[in-house]
DNA sequence: GACTTTGTTGACCATATTAGTCAACAAAGG
DNA sequence: CCTTTGTTGACTAATATGGTCAACAAAGTC
């Protein structure tokens, strides 16, 4: 039950456009470089999210990518599903085919439920959720150094 | 985020065996007949099962396993811990020296809400919950057939 | 038009994990 | 003893993971 850490960096590149969204374009290797990510890792996690249409890019000199819509209408669970495919914690739940005894099993539906209790989280967490948690951490920080 | 064959199978023989209560023993080749599982597979997922104290076993002719608890038990989130190790969906929250970001790292939160939510479905499902939901799909097949 | 910058894509690779199998062994009963 | 059953360790094929390397494409810059 372990995400990849295709999901896990690319949330945390998305992430960092969202916190870098008064630019206008952001440079992959800015974003590798705060994130820890080798670029070249990064290039390829950043094809799927615009094929996706999570992000735009433009090519060349001044060139980078921003994010292609508002971090309010960006899910976790979109991000989640472009990168390391279905949410699903068995096979069965997506494909009953792949399995004869789906019908009549009771551990089948159980992992529904938790697809369920995933999804609901992953659905429920928008970019900007993210963004305002972020502020809101670092906020705090200052308050303690001031006091 | 997938659930590897080991805890699927591993749950489902579980089950298997909580619906033969009855029995005093269970023999491992019956339960792998019934469950479609290779009984030198399944063999090694029952070991752990017997280190963590959910199985006992007895060898030699006449021998077999049977839940070494009630059913009720004994916890989804117990039989998944024991056969695919940690629920967290990344390292760093079992281990938040494994990531120098931990602490203000606002993803890893939501990948700690995401286990929360995991280990509330696996925590609050017992075997006996699942036996009964077994009965319920059983029983509600016969009302079918005799209408 | 040449050159530089930046993203895009495909090929490749090392390692780890998964999902098993094979075979020797241990204990319990007959 | 012999059979039955569980226990354990070694081994393996296939796949997934987590990358790197290198050629390429497009957009500016001079």
């Amino acid at each position: 039950m372990k995400l990849s850490t295709r999901g896990q960096y690319g949330t945390r590149a998305l992430l960092d456009l969202a916190l870098h969204r008064g630019q206008r374009l952001v440079l992959l290797r800015d974003i590798a470089r705060r994130q820890q990510i080798s670029l070249q890792y990064l290039e390829h996690l950043i094809a799927p999210l615009i094929a996706g249409g999570i992000l735009r890019s433009t090519r060349g000199a001044r060139g980078g990518v921003s994010l292609a819509r508002a971090p309010e209408e960006i899910r976790l669970s979109e991000i989640v599903r472009l990168l390391e495919g279905s949410i699903a914690p068995v096979e069965c739940i997506d494909n009953p085919g792949t399995c004869t005894r789906s019908e009549l099993c009771v551990t089948r539906d159980i992992w529904g439920e938790l697809k369920q209790a995933i999804d609901g989280v992953l659905e429920s967490t928008t970019l900007q959720d993210l963004v305002e948690r972020q502020k809101r951490k670092e906020g705090s920080d200052e308050v303690m150094y001031y006091i």
